[in-house]
DNA sequence: TTCGCACGCGCC
DNA sequence: AAAGGGCGCGTGCGAA
């Protein structure tokens, strides 16, 4: 029976893709091919190869094969340099356990091959390597063996049996419509291990020159003896201490800005800006000044960029899957936290173009699609959301309206919001039951899973004893118990989110790739994508980017009036796209 | 000296 | 006036 959602496929001829194993000899250039069934089954023999970068491209280009590998970091960054084109499909043995295992309700265990292997075989299970930066990896001759497979077990045996049982459990979905759509969880994620790895070797094109210069204006010129601090600050740190006629103190210490504060008769309960803000005195405004400049300092200075920016690009590792609803993180150089004052930096080479392109209110919209609510998804149909909202339901207010619907998927009760989720609640019961229920459910001990199944992780040991000794008690029962229920509220739309966006990616890609001159994606960032392309195919990789909005949505989402519009901008410079 | 935590702030 | 989900990371600081 066929499955009511189409997997991604680039040559819509789901489901029969062909599959082949591929295990890179420990050193060397070589490796071992295996040409796998659907289910999994070695067809013909082992191929092995001296050159395997040069198999791997001869059989991509004849094949199109959804490569099965225990590890992209093992199996295809080593292969990235070396291959003309980027690989179309994968099934990723490394990405897929931990979403089998958080469905099966296994939630922790470990994830490695050779725990995998073991669990398959009933042989002690190896726990988890901490994760390695890449730098750490490179600068160990003996860097250890991820794999975390027993001595001496061959390892195509082991991605051969592992990825047996995963397409097994797989199939072992009940219900045909979440089998098919956790396929496409896993098709999903895998993709967002090539395009994590193509990514980190593109690198984000950053200007070294211009970065320099705004340290330079906002700071002072960079010390010539490191660990000195630059002038702005260091002036700044002397005319905060002449404010407070005060003994020297250090100005990041914040037990010593405290005390600094109360010897003036001023009691702050914090060091935040915002409580700082509330402050009458010449000392809060130089206080938030040092903050901003020793925050860019440290943070985006010249240290950092020295460690991530080199070579005229910014060269981060994003962790797909990093996050337990399912975005990615990153390890290295703060890459989703670039401030938007540096975006300055960020500049297209010669020639090219940046298209900056983010997915306009996407969790709102997730909410409209998900839950089926024929109102709101009527507000989310094209144009501002919350416009719409406002419109209908605010007065035209467009302020309360997102004030609103943000508090109702994060769970905020207090301030004056209590009246704005009553209004909602009124007019879009359907889709404030959603969350309702997801908050509820998290309350109880309950998982929540995203719309294509990764799950949330299970209340901890600690929680249940806590709750157990609350016992319900109170109105809203404990407050460890509210906390869950707001974070598997917030879950099921985070989590879809993600889902969505990295189907986005997926078809981007794919799309990218159809292009000559290899346009490249540079960045994603939850709900944003950077493509750096040769000017003249800007506009091309615009109408991909929409087209490949439009088609994550139907995967996702099946059919649905609720639009997912991205707004676009082909740039020289990243500042320049909002 | 090293390690882990708290804080605070950057991004979504 | 503060508030409410998810992260990474630099700094200070006390414990080990």
């Amino acid at each position: 029976m066929p499955d009511p959602l189409p997997s991604i496929d680039p040559n819509r001829r789901p489901p029969m893709t062909p599959r082949i194993a591929l295990v890179p000899d420990q050193q060397g250039r070589g490796g071992r091919l295996q040409r796998l069934t659907e289910q999994g089954e070695p067809v013909g023999g082992v191929l092995t190869a001296r050159d395997l970068a040069a198999a791997v491209a001869e059989l991509e280009a004849a094949e199109r094969p959804r490569w099965v590998w225990a590890a992209a970091e093992s199996a295809y960054v080593p292969l990235l340099a070396e291959l003309p084109d980027r690989l179309g499909r994968c099934h990723d043995l490394r990405l897929v356990e931990p979403l089998l295992l958080g469905h099966e309700g296994r939630w922790g265990a470990p994830r490695s091959l050779g725990a995998a292997w073991a669990r398959l075989r009933g042989l002690p299970v190896p726990d988890d390597l901490p994760e390695a930066g890449a730098a750490e990896a490179q600068d160990s001759l003996f860097a250890p063996d991820r794999l975390q497979l027993p001595p001496g077990t061959d390892p195509l045996t082991a991605v051969l049996a592992v990825h047996a049982e995963q397409q097994r459990r797989l199939g072992a979905f009940e219900d045909a419509a979440e089998r098919s759509r956790f396929r496409l969880l896993v098709a999903a994620e895998s993709a967002g291990a090539l395009a994590a790895a193509e990514m980190a070797a593109a690198g984000l094109p950053w200007r070294a020159e211009v970065h320099d210069a705004m340290l330079t204006e906002l700071l002072g010129p960079r010390p010539t003896v490191p660990g000195t601090q630059p002038a702005r600050l260091a002036e700044l740190s002397v005319r905060l201490q002449q404010a407070l006629g005060s003994k020297p103190f250090n100005p990041d210490s914040h037990t010593q800005v405290l005390k600094a504060f109360a010897d003036q008769g001023i009691r702050l309960s914090s060091t935040r800006v915002w409580e700082l803000r509330g402050i009458d005195h010449p000392a809060a405004e130089l206080m938030i000044r040092y903050k901003e400049l020793s925050r860019i300092h440290s943070a985006h200075g010249w240290a950092w960029q020295d460690a991530w920016a080199r070579g005229g690009r910014f060269r981060p590792e994003y962790v797909v899957g990093g996050v337990v609803s399912g975005r990615w993180a990153s390890r290295g150089g703060g890459a989703l936290q670039i401030p938007r004052v540096l975006r300055r930096a960020v500049v297209a080479d010669p020639g090219w173009r940046l298209v900056v392109a983010d997915a306009a209110q996407l969790e709102p919209r997730v909410l409209a699609a998900l839950s089926e609510d024929a109102a709101l998804a009527r507000s989310a149909a094209g144009g501002d959301l919350y416009q719409a909202l406002a419109a209908t339901a605010f007065h035209g207010e467009r302020d309360k309206a997102k004030l609103g619907l943000l508090g109702a998927m994060y769970g905020q009760t207090s301030g004056d919001i209590g009246p704005l989720l009553a209004i909602l609640r009124q007019r879009y019961p359907v889709a404030m039951g959603y969350v309702e229920a997801a908050a509820r459910t998290g309350e109880e001990g309950g998982i929540v899973r995203s719309r294509l199944g990764r799950s949330c992780p299970p209340p901890s040991d600690a929680w249940l004893d806590l709750t157990e000794a609350a016992g319900g008690e109170g109105e809203q029962g404990p407050r460890s118990a509210r906390a869950r229920g707001r974070f598997t509220r917030n879950f099921v739309i985070q989590a879809s989110a993600a889902d969505w966006a990295l189907a986005l990616i997926a078809a981007l890609r794919r799309r990218l790739a159809e292009l000559p001159d290899h346009p490249h994606l540079v960045f994603f960032q939850h709900d944003e994508v950077i493509v750096h392309t040769p000017a003249e195919l800007a506009e091309q990789v615009v109408s991909a980017v929409t087209e490949s909005a439009a088609e994550a949505s139907r995967l996702v989402f099946g059919p649905t009036p609720v639009q997912f519009p991205m707004s676009t901008a082909v740039v020289e410079c990243y500042a320049d796209a909002k």
